[in-house]
RNA sequence: GCCGGAGUGGCGGAACAGGCAGACGCACAGGACUUAAAAUCCUGCGGUUUUUCGGAAAACCGUACCGGUUCGAUUCCGGUCUCCGGCACCA
């Protein structure tokens, strides 16, 4: 009989969504186990990469049903996006129509490749039922000031004419279409996460389930460094600059000082004087080179002393003020102190502008020349050149400079980050509307949360460029305040995507409940997400902000958790010819070619066999045909011995077996053992594949080899059924037909896990490999229980190792059991 | 520049706690079946050299490179190179 996987693979489909297979509902009696995969963008067809992504949750949420977990495992569409509206703006299709065209067309995807998701569970987060709840949350920040409105300097991305969150900037190109980003003056919303970067910072010690790194990338994000702000009065001048430096101990060094263009003070400080002019022209200059090519910016540092000066206020010493295009207005305060003599920044760019090094920290502490410094010395050492606190070593020093600052009132120890408040507002169509009124009166009022959700208006024109298109829909603007009940004005922004998907985790374990986004309850039951995977882009963006989410919501007692996600598995990219694969380059394998030429069980094995998960996967045509055979070779043999197949379940009579039985049962209890291991303890999908492989190959010599009289049913139905039941994780459907077909009772997917019999594992005897001086020389068989001396002697006593010993000597005996013995000859 | 990860046959990869390097699969080669081909089943398959009529056997080299520790190193340590990923004027 042939392997028909499209007759067999639709049959069973069908049948699991009759019986409702996958439905999961709370069960206290049951250890629960959630598994995750990143939900897709509704993109329009299924890529390699979704099919390794849920290949690997589905083998993981199978195994871990047959372990007799209680498994939720939730499928969704992060619905909301810019592609939906060009193609809109393309093809004049409404973004909604497209979106769930889209989406229509991938759940038909996933069905196909059979993944066991409870689709009751669906959501989709352009939905007015979901995006209701996107809407809460917002209010929940708001209410707790945790989503303000600031006036700011933001990403620009003048192709997706939207601004753009710190995080979605790539090398100052927007991370999705790759244009060049600007800088913009707009006033926009902000979610507070800065006020969470110390506990998600510290946190990352709790997540012992994910990858180091990225635990690092986060940490790096977050940007941690400790130091001082120290204020310096401007000469001449009512005002103070603060700077952020994490070398207060070089204070006495600073020979001048930066601000970075765009400070607000620098226009205030040059006004009718003669540096006027060219100082703003420099900013121009500066403003103008960020837009164009800020890459190449690494090169060269420019400043421009603009006239002015400030006190050191450790020593009273006046120091002319700069600004230069290395200075950041985002980073500390945007102003820096600048001590040439210890960092390499500083130095070069006192080198160029002329400006005295003075260096205060030394090697050791004898008098050394420090006059003539070729770079910057950033190492430690002991202080000189800094009054009262000579001859500290620096890192003390840098503590009593902090308090002598602070008693003095002239600065303070203080923690900077790098990580900046999320930009949430989208100035974009395709999103959850931000759920505020701006009333004449009231000013900023936010939408009563019985009042939403705030719809998106479908009386909309899709043009391609400027404006938002929500700003141009009077009945959207149009409205009244929820306070006062006069004329009002909506919000026409939409909220960032990443908002959508930072909580609907929670809301899969309740995704119908229209009275809260999810029941604290079913949280409780549920969260938190026992194993997570998705592509490691995510390592900051997504993860970083679900995180932060999750931490809020635990504040506010909604969340039962304050960490989301217990286990990360972060998969590898599915390359094709060494690249990515992509439309541009031509090296795109469609999942629905290859699940029509060999099928979905096919398709999956091939994807995680052919790499470990973590790690990138080359794409080879004849890697899944070599699968595809596996399948085959499976179904010949399980047909063509089930009639000699004892599928009672009986226990093997160990009495009678002859010794090609024993070695069946041999393997098949040895791959039990390590199939389990390798799915439980590694996620190593690969080799937990070529030990089924393995299984099979020896059911092949098994038939080879004895005759079919001597075949022992009992033992054959034991090898087929394990066999069947390792693989059924990973080829759900043909394991399935087999099962029926070898007169199996219910689906294989329900059975219990199979567990190894060690009895079956005992050998009598083992090889030991014997090397003289580290090299193999022999083997030989010994028995199991063999003492040390008694294997020394059997060794010592074989003729070959014999004649290569000759009369040398023999200075010692490495004997490990059961495994080898290293003989160690001299002279 | 800094921080991660990786480098193993013709290829994807394996070796889990320092103990037979190359499991499993692909490709390739030979055989069986077939009128033939495909499919299938069986066998072989890192390199060099030597021995042998042949079947076969043996020695040496070999896990990016150099060195170290060890009876023994793909695995541990020090250094170098290459590739991939992340961050990058971060004060």
């Amino acid at each position: 009989m042939e392997y028909r996987f499209n007759e067999i693979e639709s049959k069973w489909q069908q049948k699991w969504e009759k019986d409702n297979a996958f439905r999961r509902l709370e069960d206290p009696n049951k250890k629960k186990y959630y598994m995750l995969e990143m939900f897709p963008y509704p993109s329009g067809k299924l890529h390699m990469g979704h099919v390794r992504n849920y290949s690997i949750g589905d083998v993981i949420t199978r195994y871990k049903t047959m372990q007799s977990y209680n498994v939720l495992h939730p499928m969704g569409w992060d619905a909301f996006g810019l592609p939906a509206e060009n193609a809109a703006i393309a093809h004049g299709i409404h973004p909604s129509t497209w979106t769930w065209d889209n989406i229509n067309n991938m759940r038909q995807q996933l069905k196909g490749l059979g993944f066991s998701y409870d689709w009751e569970r669906e959501v989709s987060t352009c939905h007015p039922s979901y995006y209701k709840w996107t809407q809460w949350m917002f209010l929940q920040f708001f209410k707790n000031g945790l989503a303000y409105k600031k006036k700011s300097y933001v990403n620009w991305c003048p192709s997706c004419s939207t601004v753009l969150a710190n995080e979605q900037v790539v090398n100052n190109q927007c991370e999705r279409c790759g244009t060049l980003v600007g800088k913009r003056e707009l006033e926009q919303w902000f979610f507070r996460i800065t006020k969470y970067a110390e506990r998600l910072l510290n946190d990352i010690e709790k997540l012992k389930g994910w990858p180091e790194k990225v635990k690092i990338m986060q940490k790096n994000w977050i940007g941690r460094s400790e130091g001082a702000l120290v204020n310096f009065k401007i000469e001449d001048s009512d005002d103070t600059i603060t700077v952020f430096t994490t070398r207060p101990d070089t204070i006495f060094g600073v020979t001048y000082m930066v601000l970075a263009p765009e400070h607000p003070l620098v226009l205030k400080l040059v006004k009718g004087t003669e540096y006027e002019g060219r100082v703003m022209e420099f900013i121009d200059k500066v403003q103008h080179m960020n837009e164009i090519t800020r890459t190449s910016e690494e090169t060269e540092k420019e400043g421009l002393f603009i006239g002015r000066y400030a006190v050191n206020p450790m020593n009273g010493e006046r120091v002319p003020l700069f600004i230069a295009n290395y200075v950041l207005l985002e980073y500390g305060t945007g102003a820096v102190m600048g001590v040439p003599a210890h960092d390499q920044r500083d130095f070069e760019f006192a080198t160029k502008y002329g400006l005295p090094i003075v260096p205060v920290i030394k090697p050791r502490e004898d008098d050394i020349d420090m006059s003539n410094l070729k770079n910057a010395y950033e190492e430690e050492g002991i202080m000189f050149n800094s009054g009262p606190f000579n001859g500290l070593p620096n890192v003390e020093g840098a503590r009593r400079i902090i308090q002598y600052m602070e008693d003095k009132g002239i600065g303070k120890g203080h923690v900077n980050y790098k990580l900046r408040d999320w930009l949430i507002s989208r100035q974009r169509y395709w999103g959850a509307p931000i759920p505020v009124v701006y009333c004449a009166k009231c000013g900023i009022v936010a939408v009563p949360e019985e009042q939403l959700p705030v719809i998106l208006p479908t009386d909309v024109v899709f043009r391609g460029k400027g404006q938002s298109v929500l700003a141009e829909s009077p009945s959207f603007v149009n409205t009244s305040c929820p306070q006062c009940g006069g004329p009002a004005r909506r919000e026409t922004d939409t909220m960032d995507t990443f908002v959508c998907s930072s909580f609907y985790f929670l809301r899969f374990t309740d995704p119908k409940n229209d009275e809260w986004p999810f029941s604290r309850e079913k949280a409780e039951y549920w969260m938190p997400v026992d194993q997570y995977v998705g592509g490691v882009e995510h390592a900051i963006l997504h993860l970083l902000y679900a995180r932060f989410f999750t931490k809020v919501l635990y504040d506010l007692g909604l969340s039962p958790v304050d960490e989301p996600f217990t286990n990360l598995l972060t998969q590898g990219m599915v390359l094709k010819d060494g690249a990515k694969m992509s439309k541009s380059k031509g090296n795109v394998v469609s999942p629905e070619e290859m699940v029509g030429k060999y099928g979905a069980d096919t398709t999956r094995l091939f994807i995680l066999f052919a790499a470990p998960p973590e790690r990138d996967l080359e794409w080879s045509d004849q890697g899944i045909e070599g699968c595809y055979r596996f399948l085959n070779r499976v179904w010949r043999i399980v047909n063509d011995l089930k009639d000699a197949c004892d599928s009672s379940g009986n226990e093997v009579d160990t009495a009678v077996l002859s010794e090609q039985d024993k070695q069946l049962r041999y393997i098949v209890h040895n791959t039990i053992q390590r199939v389990t291991v390798d799915i439980e303890e590694r996620f190593n999908f690969n080799t937990a594949i070529s030990a089924i492989m393995e299984l099979v190959n020896a059911l092949y010599q098994y038939r080879e080899k004895v005759d079919q009289a001597r075949y022992n049913r009992s033992v054959i139905g034991e090898a087929i059924s394990n066999l069947l039941l390792l693989l059924a994780p990973f080829a759900p459907h043909i394991t399935e037909e087999l099962w029926q077909l070898t007169g199996h009772e219910g689906s294989i997917h329900n059975q219990p896990w199979p567990v190894h019999d060690s009895r079956a594992l005992v050998q009598e005897q083992v090889e030991i490999v014997v090397q003289i001086n580290g090299k193999v020389r022999d083997k030989v068989m010994a028995p199991v229980d063999a003492s040390q001396q008694e294997i020394e002697d059997m060794v010592l006593d074989l003729p070959r190792i014999r004649s290569l010993i000759g009369d040398k000597k023999v200075a010692k005996m490495i004997v490990v059991p059961k495994k080898l013995v290293n003989i160690v000859v001299k002279g």
